[in-house]
DNA sequence: GAGTTTGAAACT
DNA sequence: CAGTTTCAAACTC
């Protein structure tokens, strides 16, 4: 199964990607010298949760620095994603029920740019270690991931996967790896289209990307020439595993999403990047990943190739990679083999980062890649705002409660029956958020360790993924939808459903279409190619609207904003900029927030919900989710949220005296109010916006230029001399007005009069001078 | 801007 | 689940 299906994809934005990747990391590696993981096929390596049950996505940490990236791949599937909670030791992923996942710990080193993901063990293989009271072994076979990054001179990026994949819907067993067909990705970083992979294999496994069908998943590369651009990546995989040439000349990208390439060609660099065996997440609670808006930005995504089995969720990756300028190519293999992760940076120029603060990679002049890693000590939760800004700050946190210490080598694992990784995106960010059921993460059960396995304490350690979430649609009813701010919350009665919660404040709020990408593990079956990705509707609003509203800023006053009635808690996104009182809706009041969500989510497990969703079929598209209970207000009025959402009330309402419906007159007067109301805005925009640009051409025009070598403007009447003189006017009639004991209010009136005749001669003058000027053919 | 109305959310 | 209270937004003046 694909997370992203190509009509879904096909309808992608250009520009989806705007964000800058920073990771914290617990540990990052500081000199960004390639560590390579250790293929580990034999070793089993519990996450955080190996619960039979559970699938959790592999985690991939920087070098050293538990880069939250997670790379994890069915069968055919490759996913990448940011998350804080990573083994590092061999990537551990855990896969459950079906869930096929590649979990590849990637580092990024200077020696490569590769990342080399590891393939997971499949899910039966989970169950038989587990079963065998093991600690569920996730192999690292070898499918490698290789995705190039278009550098700044605008080489393509091509991501390979040559890896071996079973036919979707079939479970592979760690052990199948190399029948599997290998599989070719390619991803591209940067704006063009022009991709042309391919890069072969370590593995001598070059497939031909012609006949294969390709899907392209995410794009986002900004100027390359501003430091601060973020990065497209163009992820295309193939869909057809099948017929895959060993040696392949590269065909040209494909039915995917291409990228503009904005720079110019330079040659294809690998990365690649490993999980230390040593890293993990859980030695370092609270860690956030950030994505810099002054860093370029780069992100990867990658999207799962097939799905391997029915059951088996896929899962779509997001890389985020500060990618500096003239940044090169960016290769993931994924190979067949089990071999070691590896993380290597090409052509390591600086790389002086300390570690884990960044992770430099590789970079022509400087860092070509560049990771900010919070450092594991600080405070785990940091505030991030760029108002304004497009790049978004995307934060991994390891929620941690008291006993959410690090413990590398604890026995406990958490269980996570259904890991769902969902992609979301907004514009700037998108993720992979696994969601995972903060029930059963509280049941930690512990495992035997086996020598060379690490086991995660995942004990009430939540990884938490701050996203905006005001963009964030309505999920598919097995993801459920995002509730603000925390990952993996609750969800009471909910089963394995579970919560990211995603405050809005790290991300630039609706300065990008929501996206979403949306995998579910239990929820998507292979058959049914339910593969999301596309723009869904918020509260009912289309994507333009929310675009284009800004949220208001609420007015609590005794909420703190910790309730459902403050309308930026209840839209999962920080109070910013708002006129609320003692408001704990912040990161200072960290602990609060996720204690008030959580309170929320055993009250009612859809708070967070879009209350716009989807009706039942033969209803409109869009309706209230539980209706709406007005008495007084008749539906009619912003009262109504059937009405302020501008839908009809359904027969889910509760209203008395509705006049919401149809057929209602007063409802269709209403809308024509509205309409002529709307068109009268328009017409007064329209008509500011032309005053103001005749005001900007007069000013233009008018104003003396200050001699710069640009040229003077014909019409330089309002000289120094001009304003001193009209000065010297207005202080003359002040000391008239003085003299003659004229009160204060006369006085100004004075003045004020000489200061327009003052303006009466300069319009004059001006005049006459454009009229000379005219006649001159000035 | 103050006061009122309204209905969702929270509480009992 | 129903009734009541609390709350903040919507609305009115």
């Amino acid at each position: 199964m694909d997370v992203v299906s190509p009509e879904l994809n096909s309808l992608l934005p250009d520009e989806i990607m705007d964000t800058e990747a920073i990771e914290d990391i617990p540990h990052s590696q500081s000199d960004g010298t390639t560590v390579q993981s250790e293929p580990d096929e034999d070793t089993s390596v519990p996450m955080e949760t190996d619960t039979p049950v559970a699938s959790e996505s592999g985690f991939c940490s920087d070098a050293t620095s538990a880069a939250q990236s997670l790379i994890t791949s069915t069968d055919s599937t490759l996913s990448i994603t940011t998350t804080k909670t990573t083994d590092s030791v061999t990537g551990t992923s855990i896969t459950t029920s079906g869930l096929q996942k590649l979990s590849a710990p990637f580092t990024i080193s200077a020696a490569n740019h590769q990342i080399i993901l590891n393939k997971v063990a499949s899910s039966q293989a989970t169950e038989a270690a587990k079963s065998a009271g093991s600690p569920q072994v996730i192999k690292q076979e070898g499918q490698k991931l290789l995705v190039t990054a278009i550098g700044k001179s605008g080489q393509p990026i091509v991501l390979q996967l040559p890896h071996t994949g079973s036919k979707a819907g079939v479970a592979q067993t760690s052990g199948d790896t190399k029948s599997q067909t290998p599989q070719f990705k390619v991803v591209t970083i940067g704006g063009r289209s022009e991709l042309k992979p391919v890069v072969g294999s370590s593995t001598n496994q070059v497939t031909t990307l012609q006949a294969q069908q390709l899907k392209t998943v995410q794009i986002a590369k900004k100027t390359p020439a501003s430091s601060a651009a973020p990065i497209k990546f163009i992820i295309t995989k193939t869909v057809n595993s099948k017929g895959l040439s060993p040696q392949s000349s590269v065909s040209p990208v494909i039915a995917g999403r291409v990228l503009t390439q904005n720079s110019p060609v330079m040659p294809a660099r690998t990365i690649t990047l490993t999980e230390p065996h040593n890293t993990s997440i859980q030695s370092i609670p609270g860690k956030k990943i950030a994505i810099s808006p002054l860093k370029t930005p780069s992100k990867v995504t990658v999207v799962s190739v097939a799905s391997p089995t029915p059951s088996a969720p896929q899962k779509s990756v997001t890389l985020p990679v500060n990618v500096a300028l003239g940044q090169q190519i960016l290769t993931v293999q994924q190979s067949t083999s089990a071999s070691p992760v590896k993380v290597a940076t090409s052509q390591t120029t600086a790389q002086n980062i300390k570690p884990v603060q960044s992770v430099t990679v590789g970079g022509v002049s400087g860092s070509q890649f560049k990771t900010i890693i919070p450092l594991a000590t600080q405070p785990n939760v940091q505030q991030i705002q760029v108002p304004g800004s497009r790049f978004h700050y995307v934060r991994l946190v390891t929620a941690t409660t008291a006993s959410s210490t690090g413990q590398p080598s604890g026995p406990s694992t958490s269980s996570i029956p259904t890991a769902k990784p969902m992609v979301v995106s907004t514009g700037a960010v998108r993720m992979s958020v696994p969601i995972v059921p903060a029930q059963t993460m509280k049941q930690v059960a512990p495992k035997p360790l086996t020598s060379t396995a690490q086991v995660v304490t995942a004990t009430q350690t939540q990884q938490r993924l701050i996203m905006p979430a005001t963009p964030l649609p309505q999920i598919q009813p097995n993801f459920t939808n995002l509730p603000p701010g925390t990952v993996l919350a609750p969800a009471p009665g909910a089963g394995n459903v579970g919560y990211a919660v995603v405050p809005a404040q790290y991300v630039t709020q609706l300065q990008q279409p929501p996206f979403v990408t949306l995998a579910s593990s239990s929820g998507f079956q292979a058959s049914a190619g339910i593969q999301t990705q596309a723009r869904l509707p918020l509260n009912g609003l289309s994507t333009a609207e929310t675009t284009s509203r800004p949220r208001k800023p609420c007015n609590c006053t005794k909420s703190q904003c910790l309730k459902l009635y403050c309308d930026c808690f209840a839209n999962g996104e920080f109070c910013n900029n708002c006129n609320c009182n003692n408001c704990f809706n912040n990161l200072e009041h960290e602990t609060e927030r996720l204690k008030a969500i959580k309170t929320c989510l055993d009250r009612n497990p859809e708070a967070f919900k879009p209350k716009i969703g989807k009706g039942k079929e033969g209803e409109s598209d869009r309706r209230h989710s539980k209706g709406c209970n007005c008495k007084r207000s008749g539906c009619l009025k912003n009262y109504c949220e059937c009405y302020e959402a501008k839908i009809m009330c359904s027969s889910i309402c509760k209203c008395i005296g509705c006049k919401n419906f149809e057929e209602s007159p007063e409802r269709k007067t209403l809308m024509h109010l509205a309409d002529a109301a709307e068109v009268r805005v328009q017409q007064q925009t329209a008509a500011k916006t032309k005053l103001s640009s005749q005001i900007s051409d007069l000013l233009m025009r008018t104003t003396p230029v200050i001699s710069s070598g640009g040229g003077r403007l014909p019409y330089t009447f309002v000289t120094k001399e001009v304003l001193e003189a009209t000065c010297e006017c207005l202080l003359e009639q002040a000391k008239r007005a003085e003299q003659t004991h004229q009160p204060q209010a006369e006085a100004e009136r004075m003045i004020l009069e000489e200061f327009g005749h003052c303006l009466m001669r300069i319009i004059s003058s001006a005049g006459k001078a454009k009229v000379d000027c005219a006649s001159i053919n000035c």
